[in-house]
DNA sequence: CCGGTTTACTAAACCGGTTTAGTAAACGAC
DNA sequence: GTCGTTTACTAAACCGGTTTAGTAAACCGG
């Protein structure tokens, strides 16, 4: 796999190197004719691809990106990352990407092996845990910007759901529906954002509406057992607002489990929408977020930054839409 | 954002670079205690952190690899993202995911882009359309693997399911069960190998078996209006083997639509486990395939070539799991 | 035909590391 | 005290591009 380099290409056209990267870059101004025939015919000849690498060191631009997601396979992260994607190519751009797994460690390790690659920036699903690593990325000036949630105290633009108004528009149909008894599912919160937004307003809106607040809170592995306790002790709430796609997973298997029929026994609004919401039996009724809007403008950000345009440091609310689908008992219309 | 360089280093610690350059890399032979701790105070003052640009351009090795899939939003691409960066990150190598979108063109030119980028290897999804290109790539010595595909003629190892195991693995629990008219749904071919090589399993059992083939093939978004004309023909065969995930959607978008109790009227059987099979009403009865182990291989095949490994160009083959659950109804023992 | 401009091209520096080849000083053996 | 070796370090080349600062030759007006 010998590599054809710009020397060669001069050698096979008679010419300095200089010459040839003239060509190269389309700068024609005062070259003959012949040299350039010369110069194409070699380039041909050799099958020369120039050396990015080299043209990174000396422009100091190696117009990569880095993006660190908790997980690709959360599908909201395999969203975020092909809007980012997708935007990056139309600017020729490439996307490295990371798998932090919600550990600070991994994290920090990745931004710094990024950097020592020269990324011209990174976009993060960030963890609590290194909020001094990216304080220190701002005040470095180093293009970066947030996804899906905020660390207190780093200056860097973020790119997220409404969560308030995501909660606050399930209990509305909820309470719409009839429904009084309104529980709230949710993992661990561990300083994650939207965890903590959405149970917030779960709370708030109770206690506006004089309402039991009731949490089911845990890690996914526990979810299911916990859910199958409190069925048996008859304690679940006439209504889930279950708070990601992956806790809805486990809810789902766990009333699958106990035979308790959706939406008879108990009804069910997720957030974060979930590609086989649609055809389940019944359908999932859920409060969507526009994963890909939110990449996509997460990536025009940080390229407008990149392209050294001056940025707000402000957090970008998206709003959630509401899809009514089976999984909802009305009880208001019987 | 001013960087700072191994020179910075030199001068803050009054030596050459030279010298900094081996106390970085750890060679401590003839080296004074003294001139030790200057230099590792001068990297700490200076928060020095060396630009793996350089260090590329000289050592001809990137430790990026690229990957191209069709698109990451799939759930077989993610899991071997997944399971090559994992498996990168042990070997301190990065990741570029792109999405070729089974677009040749794009293909290509993520092609070019990640040699010119000087990747170290690529692993592919690849598209038929590129046939010389991947041959050029072999024949240069890229280190290259692919997955999911074969391409006719390149000469690159390639990871997959064993596809004619799978469907005979399903059509078998099928007749098991006591069915005798199985269909088969599945994406136009379009020169894609998993999809050939299910199609052919299945017309060679339905031959063996003395029974009449029944082939739903078509694009995703005109599956499910193409089911529905088959539903109301009365023409649909009492079981079907559903080639993918995606075209799994479609087919239990139709039966939902349509009022066809699964798996009363007609049973399932899907070839690639997807995440909600399990609690799906009724579970989905499946044929997985192990996406992570064939991604680990691929990534522990690719590194072996990069390492200098000799490999020979062949196939493998994973075998597939058979997971039953509800979507097949049991008419042998009724 | 002289001086200035334009045309066509190039030598060398530069990006930030690694590596090769070498040097100066100290040390040790005879 | 001299020669060989070891110790501690460095100048300069190199990787493959881009860019700066030129130069030589042709051209051109007066």
């Amino acid at each position: 796999m010998k590599r054809v380099t710009i020397n060669d290409v001069a050698q096979a056209a008679h010419v300095s190197k200089t010459t040839v990267s003239h060509y190269l870059n389309g700068r024609y101004t005062a070259m003959g004719e012949d040299t350039k025939k010369r110069i194409s015919r070699a380039v041909r000849d050799l099958n020369y691809q120039p050396n990015v690498v080299a043209k990174s060191l000396k422009d100091k631009k190696t117009m990569t990106i880095g993006i660190i997601v908790a997980n690709i396979l959360h599908s909201f992260s395999t969203q975020i990352i092909r809007a980012i994607e997708d935007y990056a190519r139309r600017v020729n751009y490439h996307v490295i990407v990371c798998n932090a797994d919600n550990d600070p460690h991994k994290e920090e390790d990745y931004i710094r092996m990024l950097r020592a690659k020269q990324v011209d920036g990174i976009v993060v699903i960030p963890t609590e845990g290194n909020a001094g690593l990216f304080t220190g990325l701002a005040a470095d000036g180093y293009p970066t910007v947030f996804v899906d949630r905020i660390i207190g105290g780093a200056p860097v633009p973020s790119f997220m759901l409404d969560n308030e108004t995501a909660v606050r528009v399930a209990f509305s149909h909820l309470t719409a529906k009839g429904h009084s008894a309104i529980g709230f599912v949710s993992q661990p919160l561990c300083g994650i954002t939207p965890r903590h937004e959405r149970l917030d307003e779960y709370r708030r809106l109770c206690g506006k509406n004089d309402m039991e607040t009731f949490e089911i809170i845990g890690a996914l592995d526990v979810m299911e057992s916990c859910i199958s306790r409190l069925a048996g002790e008859g304690k679940l709430p006439g209504a889930l607002i279950v708070s990601n796609d992956l806790a809805l997973f486990e809810v789902l298997k766990a009333l699958k489990r106990l035979g308790i029929a959706l939406p008879d026994d108990v009804s069910i609004i997720t957030i974060d929408d979930i590609g086989f919401a649609e055809f389940f039996n019944p359908a999932i009724t859920a409060v969507a977020q526009p994963a890909f809007s939110i990449g996509t403008e997460a990536a025009r950000s940080l390229f407008d930054i990149i392209n050294g345009g001056e940025h707000p440091v402000k957090t970008h609310r998206f709003k959630p839409e509401l899809i009514i689908r089976e999984s909802v008992k009305d009880y208001a219309n019987e």
